[in-house]
DNA sequence: GTTCATTCCGTTTTT
DNA sequence: CGGAATGAAC
């Protein structure tokens, strides 16, 4: 039975309401789909009455690809996606019961933009803009406005209100809409209950309020649970994610069952032993121990370099070794920060390392990107007067802010009725010229060309193309270059709302923050910047055992090989600053790991300081370890206690 | 109203 | 250091 181990197949068996808490890389995707797989195949359901939530839209698409790979092609019967993604496809069934047409998500870069632009407006110029948005996304998951300001609740009014005059939600609005459907249509929740008789939950350690609320809303006699997690696994706290709610599943649901998945299949005992003696640090947390099926001689190297540069070239070196004796083995990067991730590209370019970058970045977050896709997305819907300010901006036309804020104030609907409605109070010049780009806009939108030629056509006739520079107009031509697939713009939004970028190929290193890396697995993974402040975060301090179990997390991606670095002293804001080693490292415990430096150079005959014993002179250097004499004592120490001194 | 130069200021994670 | 805000000059 799809080559289960006992546990795993009690967990597929299982015919109660089921929580599984699996440790990181016991197989807790495969459980998930070997039990879909098995329900089908018996005969027990049917596709359409199995509903599954995953926690990205890569999960879900791999989760579809590996139970269609068991059952066939009706497999894209189930329902398989993001919570939001499948809010999304409960709140456009019931439109006209929500008293909503033509819905669409408005993501995050124009949630912003349309607060700034409420902020400025309203002289609320105190209240930064993505730290506003922020605690009202937050207050929206949970549901909870006791604690925002008068100013933040009248915002909070405004900007609801410009959603709803656009038709959009934003992220929060979808949980919370189909949370209101059910809740107030109970015959319309009956449906769905009905509908689906098996409900599968992935990551369980990281779902918020609002997502409890909707899985008890589902979930009821007649149809069966299943959720999985792992409680040292949860990392989204910041997102509203509560760990309580794993925690207290058992007893919540009255008659479920627990199933614990420990033997895990991707990493060697090196790896597993360290990762271990880290997350045992944590205090709140269900003792569980992963229990390694690799053994391996290659331990957890830790390496330190004197700084940034020095950490670069040597995880390059290493790579580049790596790559002559296994060219096909999976590499990664992992970042605790997003801005992090820029500061290796010089390092890798010039060692001629190809590498991907995933996540949100790249291509798509280039200024010059965005402004060509708010042409697309305001083709698409003539009413979406964020991506209009935007791209009145690109080229510059000699509109500004000014007239810019009269239009959105002014009645209407579309933009073009707002511009006609605001005619008296804006220059007769300006008046013309919005005009004449509405029209021009118009022509566009109803072409009949192909969307990949219609865009080339917007990015010369808009003017913008040459407005740019020759790097920018560089990425303009990757842009067009990247959308030749697709038949429309709407098929294009799509996409763009729904698909993480796919890395192009799998066997570039990889680049990303831990959070991004979650539910991944590579060959060999390195960690770089282990130092107290940047991982643990120094904005993290209070909630050090989730920092903790982002480490966790991150030395549990690698298969075969992980290397933990950290420098002496890194640079910040443009000056250099000492650093102290991330207390993670210790906590790696000493069984499983190598010290190790990035120098080359032996340090024999270097003069070196000690935290403990002051300064010494080298006398012999070991791999871990080196002989130091300080005044007139012999000491062995850790190469990574001491440090040069110039 | 727009553009360019100068000053200021902050450290995170994202569907 | 680098992005965002501010202010002075067309």
């Amino acid at each position: 039975m799809y080559d289960l181990n006992a546990q795993q197949k009690k967990a597929v068996e299982c015919k109660n309401d089921l929580l599984i808490v699996a440790g990181a890389g016991t197989g807790k995707t495969k459980t998930i789909v070997s039990k879909i797989s098995y329900y089908i195949e018996q005969g027990l359901l049917l596709p359409h009455q199995v509903l599954a939530t995953t926690f990205t839209n890569k999960a879900a698409q791999e989760m579809k690809h590996r139970i269609e790979s068991n059952i066939g092609p009706h497999a894209s019967l189930i329902a398989i996606g993001t919570f939001h993604k499948l809010c999304l496809k409960i709140v456009q069934d019931n439109e006209e019961l929500l008293n909503m047409s033509k819905v669409q998500v408005l993501p995050y870069e124009d949630q912003l933009a349309l607060l700034k632009s409420i902020v400025r407006h309203m002289q609320y110029k105190s209240l930064k803009p993505s730290h506003l948005l922020e605690v009202l996304q937050r207050a929206k998951e949970k549901d909870v406005f006791d604690n925002l300001t008068v100013d933040e609740l009248n915002i909070l009014d405004i900007y609801q209100n410009r959603l709803k005059s656009m038709n959009a939600l934003d992220f929060a609005d979808l949980l919370s809409k189909t949370i209101l459907l059910w809740e107030n249509y109970p015959s319309v929740l009956d449906r769905y209950r009905e509908q689906y008789k098996l409900i599968c939950v992935d990551e369980y350690q990281d779902i918020n309020e609002a997502q409890h609320r909707w899985i008890k809303l589902l979930s009821c006699e007649t149809n069966q649970l299943c959720c999985v997690g792992d409680p040292d696994q949860a990392i989204y706290s910041f997102r509203g994610s509560d760990i309580k709610y794993i925690l207290q599943f058992n007893e919540e649901f009255v008659g479920s069952e627990k199933i614990v998945l420990e033997q895990n299949y991707r990493s060697t005992d090196k790896i597993i032993s360290s990762s271990n003696s880290l997350i045992r640090y944590n205090r709140k947390r269900i003792e569980k121990n992963l229990l390694p099926s690799v053994f391996s001689d290659r331990y957890v190297d830790v390496f330190v370099g004197m700084n940034a540069k020095e950490e670069y070239k040597g995880i390059c070196d290493i790579i580049a070794k790596d790559r002559l004796i296994n060219p096909q083995s999976t590499i990664a990067i992992l970042f605790r920060t997003a801005s992090q991730i820029n500061e290796i590209e010089e390092s890798l370019i010039s060692a001629n390392i190809k590498y991907s970058i995933v996540g949100s970045i790249q291509l798509l977050d280039r200024a010059e990107v965005k402004d060509i896709i708010s042409y697309v997305k305001f083709l698409a819907n003539p009413a979406d007067i964020i991506s209009f300010s935007r791209l009145l901006q690109a080229p510059k036309r000699g509109i500004g802010e000014a007239t810019m804020e009269k239009i959105s104030l002014a009645d209407g609907s579309t933009v073009k009725e707002k511009i006609i409605n605001v005619k008296d109070k804006i220059s007769s010049a300006s008046y013309e010229k919005l005009l004449n780009l509405i029209g021009q806009l118009e022509l566009w939108a109803e072409s009949k060309d192909a969307f990949p030629l219609l865009m080339e056509k917007v990015v010369n006739e808009s003017g913008l193309f040459e407005s740019l520079d020759t790097n920018r107009k560089e990425n303009i031509m990757r842009w067009l270059d990247s959308i030749g697939e697709f038949k429309d713009k709407d098929e294009y939004i799509n996409y763009l709302l729904w698909s993480n970028i796919k890395s192009d190929d799998d066997n570039n290193v990889q680049l990303m923050t831990v959070h991004a890396a979650k539910g991944l697995e590579f060959d060999i993974v390195f960690l770089p910047g282990w130092e107290e402040g940047v991982f643990p975060h120094i904005l993290a301090r209070a909630n050090i055992e989730e920092e903790r179990r982002l480490a966790y997390v991150a030395l549990t991606r690698a298969k075969s090989y992980a290397v933990v670095s950290y420098v002496q002293s890194r640079m910040q804001y443009g000056k250099y600053g000492s650093v102290i080693p991330s207390r993670f490292i210790k906590e790696l415990g000493s069984q499983s790991v190598q010290f190790k430096s990035f120098r080359s150079k032996s340090m024999t005959g270097k003069k070196v300081f000690h935290d403990l014993f002051g300064y010494g002179i080298v006398e012999e250097t070991g791999m871990r370890h080196a002989q130091v004499l300080f005044g007139n004592e012999k000491k062995i120490v850790e190469l990574s206690s001491i440090s040069e001194c110039k």
